[in-house]
DNA sequence: GCCAACGTTGGC
DNA sequence: GCCAACGTTGGC
């Protein structure tokens, strides 16, 4: 069992979208080392921290787990979608994304400034200085600290 | 909206 | 393979 933490922004996609979906593909990353990640690593059953960017503040937001194995990110076909890759083929497709379903929200946000604040969290990838990687994996000793902090 | 940090692209 | 130019992420 892995432990992850999963960007989404809020005005995008949020915690209480996922929980009204129960579950999620989560298409539309394009990055190789993130892509990586749910295609190699990620099992069903795998916790994520579900994080909310680009939100007023930035943070964890609650829980969530990869319900499905990674498979080919429909939205690289879609023409008309901005995540289209002329470069994917169905033979040979380029991006993959695994499921998410819904856990559990935080009772309260467990904020950017939260984790900074928090001297057992200091080695955390996303505290890292330009850490852009949208998904990342996580120490089961943050993963529980962090699960905490988020009152559960 | 700004901008630092990082990733990707493409000419050579 | 190098690296400049460009694009994106994400905190502030």
């Amino acid at each position: 069992m892995k432990y992850w933490l999963m960007k989404s922004e809020p005005d995008v996609f949020s915690i209480d979208q996922l929980k009204k979906d129960k579950t999620t593909p989560w298409e539309g990353v394009r990055n190789y080392q993130a892509r990586n990640f749910m295609q190699k690593d990620m099992q069903v059953g795998d916790l994520v921290l579900f994080y909310h960017s680009n939100a007023t503040p930035p943070g964890v937001a609650g829980l969530a787990k990869v319900s499905k194995l990674a498979t080919p990110d429909k939205l690289q076909f879609d023409k008309k979608s901005e995540y289209f890759d002329p470069k994917a083929t169905k033979e040979k497709p380029i991006w993959y994304c695994v499921d998410v379903e819904f856990v559990e929200k935080f009772k309260e946000l467990v904020s950017l400034q939260d984790l900074r604040d928090n001297e057992k969290l200091s080695d955390m990838l996303v505290l890292a200085k330009g850490s852009r990687l949208s998904i990342q994996p996580v120490d089961k000793k943050h993963f529980d600290i962090v699960k905490k902090m988020g009152g559960l």
